[in-house]
DNA sequence: GGTTAATTTAACCATTTGATAAAACACAGA
DNA sequence: TCTGTGTTTTATCAAATGGTTAAATTAACC
């Protein structure tokens, strides 16, 4: 009873370290002790820290994945549905910042286009991109929003709910007496309003 | 006649490391060996790998404060300087890339607000918030915009300008056929319309 | 109980890391 | 030429790194 799933605990420490310290500042001695394992299992389970590390953000993208695609179809009637899209959105983005900031990063050491962890995920990140300009076309075509490029559109959308949380600790040390918890909770009404009337129909 | 500088040229060298492949990514080592000087040179110009990396933040921090302050009171008649402001931001954006980078590096190392490199830099992003803000609530005051929170917009303004640089590689990924060059020149017109809608007084 | 395979461990290795101390160099002015 | 000062190199260090190996332990099945 009570087994303890080395593996699994592995990759868990593992990936809450490297969301942490990104991968590059933390060592496999590091996880092992973390994870309360011996060095070795690291690599007698993952073969190397490289892989580990694939493993690590593929697991992160993955959970993500499932949850923004099951919230995002979520309609709701009475309000637009592109509305609900932006809100759903930038809630999954505020519970999944550590996933945010590990990809964040993958980003930053991505050279040419070419980064293997990113690649293992790019089946997840296109059907999502599907997903999203499906939304976004649904939303034209019902008169919700006016033309406008739907990739650019999606670009943005993603720009305005992830980055304020990338730019938080820059936002409290420029404004000290801000009050973070209550510009949080605004900034989710803000983005709204600027993107539904950046995106509005003329009515004229 | 021609001395070297290898102050600066360890400093310029490491600055350009750093931004590549972060402050984990690069050992002294490197930095001596990509800067043409001996290794305990770094040490007797600048006491540690952590002072040499808060150096060349500062360093670029500054070059790209000075750029950005010079461009930004630049308001050419003619066209609202609220919409000015925010070309000029972008350009700016765009062409320091690399200062960007590196910001968001140190933003993802910052626990709990601290981070040296970045308190050593507080006073120029606080006078920068200063300035936009400023450039935010004339507009506002001339009737170029409705009233927006102006914090909340700088944070917005700035996500739009700042992300896709960060996205890009993901942008490339996930729609393999998109013609890159015209998707970035049409990223500075969709953002400017978008802010521009967003902004924009009723007009009823 | 014995056999076998999966899991876990301790001990070890080569390399690289950030950092130091002391010696060598360059070049002033006296 | 001697001396002092700022610069650069050589040599070296202990610690930490990613990774390996072989042995020990455990669990499972016959």
């Amino acid at each position: 009873m009570s087994e303890k799933d080395s593996k699994k605990d592995i990759l868990d420490t593992a990936t809450k370290l490297f969301v942490k310290h990104g991968k590059n500042g933390v060592s496999t001695c590091d996880i092992a002790h973390a994870a309360g394992v011996n060095k070795a299992l690291i690599f007698y389970y993952y073969g190397s820290k490289e892989k580990l590390y694939a493993a690590a953000f593929k697991n992160l993208i993955q959970t993500f994945f499932y949850e923004i695609r099951e919230k995002i179809n979520n309609s709701e009637p009475g309000l637009p549905a592109i509305e609900v899209f932006i809100r759903n959105h930038i809630t999954i983005i505020k519970e999944n910042q550590n996933m945010m900031k590990m990809l964040v990063r993958e980003l930053l050491l991505t050279e040419n286009g070419q980064s293997f962890p990113l690649n293992e995920s790019a089946d997840i990140f296109k059907s999502l991109r599907y997903e999203m300009i499906k939304v976004l076309s649904d939303a034209r075509e019902k008169g919700e929003i006016r033309y406008v490029d739907p990739v650019q559109t999606m670009v943005s959308i993603i720009s305005l709910d992830v980055f304020y949380f990338l730019g938080k600790p820059l936002v409290q040390m420029i404004n000290p007496t801000i009050d973070i918890e209550d510009f949080e909770s605004n900034r989710v009404d803000h983005i709204i309003d600027l993107l539904m009337n950046g995106l509005r129909k003329d009515q004229e």
